[in-house]
DNA sequence: TTGCTCCTCACGTCACGTGAGGTGGC
DNA sequence: TTGCTCCTCACGTCACGTGAGGTGGC
């Protein structure tokens, strides 16, 4: 029989079974005089065979090795391995999912943003922080910080720590005005007499749990991380964000 | 901060931040004088969304298309298809886990063999014969034959008519005396006087469930797939095929 | 002559990993 | 000088898909 019968047999393309041939999964058969090849029903058992391997998961190297090995010996290793792989597959589809279907649902009740796509209690968190500061630029500036810390490590806590704040009408209301303050220095100079009493006021204001441990002496600035935020910010905001630390780390 | 700095913050290697760019998925920053990159917030922010989405399981062609859509209005489309496709994934990924816990199973009895790795019904089947007619060579070819109908379309008739003969002890006896007259046939010439009984033998022991449906006046020869098969037999075998099929088809 | 099957290159896919060979800052 | 980070090619991964350009059988 031809390749193209073969493979209709077995279920396969042409391409496929050439491509068996080259890397010596399926042995090349003869071929008659125009070139075609020329297969038995010996390639066809083995192709078959090699199918259902690859159906159940395995790479076409592992299916090559259960078939050269007769006694069956590879087989269960290369399974148990199969098994193990596809379970981690399985639990990361469903992890995957699950963040999926809440995304989804808070799509329903208005648009949806990259920054949605977030733990669910980093975007419970954001929502609030939305809803009770919508037009300051510092807050929306804090919400994607917010967004970026959740992807990269142990933001738990004081994500928790947040949530319970907003939960205060008398906090929110306190907030909103350092927010309406800092938000007012996005046009102020360098030396704009407000920084120093705002940077005091945030800093009393941020509770133990929520500040950075900072060590006194060290330049904010080297700090490649804290330079590129302090950047991003007008002079007399990166001022009053120095002087925060500052006031933090005793000095 | 440098590409290094910023890779580590959000959880990607440097080489990746390499490819997004190349992509467009990010802009190329700016560089210092000796060539380095330089990265900004904005970077980061935006590298740490697109890490987001594609943890979500967006290509990054999707993550793009959903960072230049201000609206967000490609996002629920994208993850909705994106889910459909992860429930399909689950679903084939749950499937290969059962037949491979099956598989599994029987390896705990003895060794494994690939044409194991196939369809519950069909392993018991291959099971049974191989117990009931363990040194007959015409027994262990068809096993295989069974195992490559299996993975190539609709078996599960024939399968359950095997079956349910296999149960039956005089049927089993009867067989095992067929496939010993069959085996015999091997070294037998091409003209061997027993070859017409027995053809005959086995076309009335066939039930007409398990009987292919033959057009009368077909060369079987010319089938390549049914010439691939008895190519592989002795001469003897094979003539006693040709002779079953031609009784069955009225000839 | 047309349509179908087959043939051999050889590039494309996807998201990077991995050297190869070299330079800059401490 | 050593070790670390960065740079740019450029090939490799995995299992084929997809033309490109051509031939053989009915």
């Amino acid at each position: 029989m031809r390749i193209g019968e073969l493979a209709t047999a077995v279920g396969v393309s042409t391409r496929a079974v050439r491509h068996y041939h080259r890397i010596g999964l399926l042995p090349e058969p003869r071929r008659r005089a125009n070139g075609y090849r020329v297969y038995d029903a010996r390639d066809l058992l083995r192709l078959a065979r090699v199918r259902r391997l690859t159906e159940l998961g395995l790479s076409l190297d592992e299916a090559a090795d259960v078939l050269a090995d007769d006694e069956g010996r590879e087989l269960p290793e290369i399974l148990a391995e199969l098994d193990a792989d596809l379970a981690r597959q399985e639990a990361e589809i469903r992890q995957r999912r699950e963040r999926l279907a809440a995304l989804l649902h808070r799509g329903a009740a208005g648009p949806l943003h990259a920054d949605d796509a977030v733990s669910p209690p980093v975007a419970d968190l954001l929502d609030r922080i939305g809803a009770a500061f919508p037009h300051s630029d510092t807050a929306r500036r804090d919400r994607e910080f917010l967004a970026f810390l959740d992807g990269s490590g142990d933001a738990a806590a004081p994500v928790e720590l947040l949530r319970r704040a907003m939960d205060d009408p008398e906090t929110v209301a306190q907030v909103a005005e350092l927010y309406r303050r800092f938000d007012e220095l996005a046009t102020a100079a360098a030396d704009d007499p407000r920084v120093d009493g705002l940077a005091r006021d945030i800093a009393s204001a941020v509770p133990p749990g929520l500040r950075p441990t900072i060590d006194p002496g060290v330049d904010l600035d080297a700090d490649p991380f804290v330079a590129a935020f302090l950047r991003d910010l007008a002079p007399a905001q990166a001022d009053v964000v120095r002087r925060m630390f500052g006031a933090w780390s005793g000095r």
